[in-house]
DNA sequence: TGACATT
């Protein structure tokens, strides 16, 4: 009853109606904090007549003196800068109407800040307000897209008026597709999919406002016709639910890494823990892509990474790294599926590393934690002469293989919508770059598949990772299974070797020593 | 087995 007191006192005492001041660019703002930065040399500032006070998260909870509409709809909020909590967000949403609820998201495991929130208004009304002066209108402070405010996936369920349009031509462009499919109802939403170059790919995704206009469409266009330059006939069928499209990335990645030979024993070895694990990596990147690009070549579905201190690379801030948005419950629910991804037409994007890895304590100073013998643990102690069971292996397979590697090679980013998407921001990895003396790592017996960022992503757990390389072959552009891992500290260095060393990866174990000195290597 | 920031 205390908690609800306070909530209720709190509310008494809401902050006043913020201003929204337009400023030009030559101005001096005078009171922070700065919210909006709108596009065109703008700035808007949000100033608040009293400051806030304190770092205290204000989260504003549904109950009795808030009821919400019926038709209320939950709005998605992405690209906020991990820098706002509800409190600071509270403001620039009340404008519009009383909040009955706003949740930022939050990392399940290390509470991170995801950079988007859930937002209900109590009326509908201020919902749709809302999201058509804000989605897409205003780029927050720090923030390289412009925020996004639109009904969740769990408002919509719209899988079943979604279409897949397969067998297009690639000049064909989204006007082309409503001219297509205007006739046989509302479309919500077209979206012609696109490499990274702007190139089409040949197909669509076409969502009508309700499912009987979708299957007119269907009756009437699939198959009807050949695109000029297409080799067979239109498809329109009902887009994948996500079910289906986990299930098909599943097979993907099965067919990709030979699971199911022999010859290449993965550390778990059962389909149904490799299975299971794959369904949550696949929940994270859904969860992960909804309302963001993602970067490239170094995405971290945190959902299920317990990421230490990890976006933390070389002293950048972690916000541009990985705009990650979208709430892993829901994903986990396989609701609906991210709006701006072309995530059916994705080829397969999850490498998994080949380990158990077991929880790791947050810690927020970016420092390895405590006990860093206990963070990987596959069952099979470095240079154990004792051989644990096959159970144990298997149980620890279990436990502790949620961490992956998710790995969007940029043709597979292809953020679709109707404004033309800027190129996803790629994180800056320094090139080979080299930490102090003890600090650089030698990894000799890395399976095969892994890259850079895979390489990178083993290590975040010990400290902060400046620089991961990965060596290729030239000519096979092959990895030659060995590289180089630099921290910007000696213990997280030696961390990492004491837990990594000798650390079994399928029939492999690793070897991590320090690099050799530069002058060692030298006969003279 | 191999081997230390390459082409």
């Amino acid at each position: 009853m205390a908690r609800f007191t306070q909530t209720e006192a709190r509310r008494q005492q809401q902050p006043p109606q913020p201003s929204l001041v337009f400023t030009g660019p030559g101005s001096t703002p005078t009171q922070p904090p700065l919210l909006l930065i709108p596009h065109q040399h703008q700035y808007a500032q949000i100033t608040f007549p009293k400051p806030m006070n304190g770092s205290e998260s204000i989260s504003i909870h549904p109950d009795s003196g808030n009821m919400k509409d019926q038709d209320a709809i939950k709005l998605f909020i992405g690209q906020i800068p991990r820098n706002l909590e509800e409190k600071d967000l509270k403001p620039l949403f009340e404008q519009f109407g009383k909040i009955h609820e706003l949740t930022v998201l939050k990392d399940r495991y290390t509470g991170m800040h995801k950079g988007c929130a859930f937002l209900t208004y109590c009326a509908r009304e201020s919902a749709i307000k809302a999201q058509s002066a804000l989605h897409e209108q205003k780029t927050l402070p720090g923030m390289t897209r412009p925020i996004q405010v639109k009904p969740a996936d769990s408002e919509s369920r719209g899988e079943d008026r979604k279409l897949f349009v397969g067998m297009l031509n690639k000049q064909q462009t989204e006007e082309d597709m409503y001219r297509l499919f205007e006739p046989y109802g509302v479309i919500e939403e077209c979206t012609v999919l696109r490499g990274p170059d702007g190139n089409s790919k040949g197909c669509a995704f076409v969502k009508f406002s309700t499912h009987a206009e979708a299957q007119s469409a269907i009756s009437a266009l699939h198959g009807s016709q050949t695109m000029p330059g297409a080799s067979s006939s239109l498809v329109v069928k009902f887009a994948d639910t996500d079910k289906e499209r986990t299930i098909r990335r599943m097979q993907q990645m099965v067919g990709q890494f030979g699971i199911f030979n022999p010859t290449v024993a993965l550390p778990f070895s059962t389909y149904s823990t490799y299975a299971h694990a794959l369904m949550q990596q696949q929940a994270a990147i859904m969860a992960a892509s909804q309302g963001g690009y993602l970067a490239p070549s170094v995405a971290f579905p945190t959902a299920q990474i317990h990421q230490v201190g990890a976006l933390n690379i070389n002293g950048l801030p972690s916000t541009p790294v990985t705009p990650v948005s979208g709430e892993f419950r829901e994903a986990m629910g396989l609701t609906s599926p991210p709006a701006n991804i072309a995530t059916s037409a994705m080829p397969s994007i999850v490498t998994p590393i080949v380990n158990g890895f077991t929880g790791i304590p947050h810690q927020p100073n970016g420092h390895p934690p405590p006990a860093v013998e206990a963070v990987y643990t596959n069952g099979l102690p470095p240079y154990s002469a004792q051989s644990p069971t096959a159970a144990d292996t298997l149980q620890q397979a279990f436990t502790g293989v949620q961490q992956y590697t998710a790995i969007y090679p940029a043709t597979t980013l292809t953020p679709i919508g109707q404004t033309l998407p800027q190129p996803p921001q790629v994180i800056q990895q320094q090139q080979q770059r080299e930490g102090p003396e003890g600090c650089n790592l030698f990894i000799y017996h890395l399976p095969q598949e892994f890259g850079d960022s895979e390489l990178m992503q083993m290590f975040l757990p010990f400290g902060s990772v400046i620089s991961s390389k990965v060596f290729m072959d030239r000519a096979t552009n092959q990895s030659k299974c060995f590289g180089f891992v630099s921290f910007d500290n000696p213990a997280s260095a030696q961390a990492a070797i004491q837990a990594m060393n000798g650390f079994q990866i399928g029939m492999k174990r690793l070897k991590v020593q320090l690099k050799r000195p530069k002058d060692a290597s030298r006969p003279y």
